[in-house]
DNA sequence: TAGCACTTTGCAACCCGGTTGCAAAAATCT
DNA sequence: AGATTTTTGCAACCGGGTTGCAAAGTGCTA
């Protein structure tokens, strides 16, 4: 488990000041089986403000302690990133979204394919994700 | 171009009952150079109304004259099938949203790759999105 | 420690893409 | 024509995301 100094350390390693709230989201990001959505967020930490949540994920993102990326719906899920350096689309990996319990998987045993562009076109990110039924649902059909 | 009896005639090839709106929104489709959205249909068939265009727009998803995809914003965008069965996945290919000017393309020329699933998920669609820098966006920088 | 500046937070409100209920208009069927 | 079904426009709603603003908190410095 992590304790609150672990965070914290780990916080500042990405140059984030630690706050109540980011602590809460840091760890809440640590504890989730998965990636997670705001709105998941929002249900398991009741004390915080959606709108906090909000600024806390947009400052993880923007010193890459966390990464993002849609589901099939268009809805926004969070990650924490695993590398230490800059989490951009060289650590791309795939996403699976259930359609029947609405759940996103982090498929990082699959690797994104490096890929060729036509000239011109200069990839900053990429998401890759598939729809369909996770084992789970498939089985209880 | 296309006529309206061409028109006619592609939906019903595809089952679809040719009314006024859905030739409207069928020839957008077919004259847009790429990928479109709700919101640019809105724009261009200002004749229409928005709950009408998405009406039409999910009619043709049922039954397989177009398909659909997020681009990088969540934003659905929609093209016209060219295969004249199914339009499911086995007919995917890469989609670029460019960040600077906010257009999605088409990439066919390049496939998704063959993918292999850990055990128990079962695909139904899938997405694959590059995000980045158009050609355009990039020259003009 | 008081005073001041800056940061973080909660609240309310907004934005926008997507979606629906409903009644009017149009097409279809005797 | 009259009855029935389909299509359409309008208005309103929904939900995820986002912002303005004032209050609360934090951290100075004198």
């Amino acid at each position: 488990m992590h304790t609150n100094s672990d965070i914290e350390t780990k916080l500042a390693g990405k140059g984030i000041k630690p706050t109540a709230n980011r602590l809460l989201v840091y760890r809440a990001l640590t504890e989730a089986s998965g990636p997670v959505t705001l709105a998941m967020l929002e249900d398991s930490l009741v004390t915080v403000d959606k709108s906090s949540i909000f600024r806390v994920l947009t400052l993880f993102l923007e010193h890459d302690a966390v990464h993002a990326f849609e589901d099939g719906r268009g809805v926004l899920n969070y990650e924490l990133c695993t590398t230490d350096g800059a989490c951009n689309m060289t650590d791309g990996h795939l996403h699976f979204y259930c359609e029947a319990c609405h759940h996103s998987y982090c498929l990082d045993t699959i690797k994104t394919p490096e890929l060729v562009l036509p000239e011109g076109f200069t990839p900053h990110s990429l998401s890759f994700v598939v729809k369909g039924l996770c084992p789970h649902c498939r089985h209880s059909h």
